[in-house]
DNA sequence: ATGGTCGTTGCACGA
């Protein structure tokens, strides 16, 4: 069994602890981690591998910044665009081979409101994230692409709808660059586990939202064909949201019949 | 009550 999780720490600096203690808790094979915040020279490589992981990052401090964490393999790593397209400032993507599985970590932009250039620029970044896809990978392959899309796939995946009209991470053009993706060849592994709706993985700091259950599903692990059928267990491990110093995002674990051996 | 909290950095802004 190969378990997968991808988890938005919200800053790696102010989370390393929590971070710590939840691997050693959940014992993950590969971690996806969204918004380090921290520059290549800071992420705590050294802690990792004490651990027992290989690690990967790309940062670029301040803000964003990406890192694979794997303890079956990390190899082919590729940070970024490789589309001939002109550079992304922002650190959002990275790729690596973990073992049999072909592993992609995405921090997706904000998009802020429907009518702000970062707007643009998200729905620019996913049609990016599909040709990589078409450019690079195997749609055959196991293929995992993983995490924080700030995009709630359906009406189920937001805690009231009606207040979300007219709001990013619900329009219907950022639905449809998310089901475009999935037209690669990719499936939204925890709805092939999950019917309900108000099953959260990102819940803002105010208000007490997480504590009134107000939240939204934006943390994904999108599979491949072949991949989707080993998932045996898939869930939002919201205890990770309880407690002192969490991040907003809660880890989402899958555990794949994979063999870890290579 | 048209805010509320975190993170970054540095007294503002992004999420």
């Amino acid at each position: 069994m190969l378990r997968l999780a991808t988890w938005n720490v919200n800053s790696l600096k102010a989370r390393l602890p929590r971070v710590e203690e939840w691997i050693e808790q959940m014992q993950p094979d590969v971690l996806c981690l969204q918004e380090t915040k921290l520059a290549d020279g800071a992420f705590p490589a050294l802690t990792f591998q004490a651990m027992g992981y290989e690690c990967a990052h790309h940062g670029q401090g301040q803000w964003n910044g990406v890192a694979i964490l794997s303890r079956c393999g990390l190899a082919d790593v590729r940070a970024g665009w490789d589309d001939g397209g002109e550079a992304d400032l922002d650190a959002r993507l990275l790729w690596a081979t973990c073992g049999d599985l072909r592993v992609a970590c995405a921090y997706v932009p904000n998009g802020r409101a429907l009518d702000d250039d970062h707007y643009a620029y998200k729905l620019r970044w996913l049609e990016r994230l599909r040709t990589a896809l078409d450019d690079h990978e195997d749609p055959s392959a196991l293929v995992a692409v993983c995490g924080d899309f700030n995009i709630a796939p359906d009406d189920r995946d937001v805690h009231d709808p009606a207040a979300f009209v007219g709001a990013t991470h619900v329009s219907e053009a950022e639905r449809a660059a998310l089901t475009r993706l999935e037209n690669w060849g990719l499936a939204d592994v925890f709805r092939d586990h999950y019917d309900d709706g108000g099953l959260f993985s990102w819940w803002d700091y105010r208000r007490g939202d997480f504590h009134q259950g107000r939240g939204m599903r934006i943390d994904l692990v999108l599979t491949s064909a072949s991949l989707t059928p080993k998932a045996r267990t898939v869930l939002i491990d919201r205890n990770a949201r309880k407690g002192k110093q969490p991040s907003d995002h809660a880890p989402v674990i899958v555990d794949l019949d994979l063999d870890l051996d290579r």
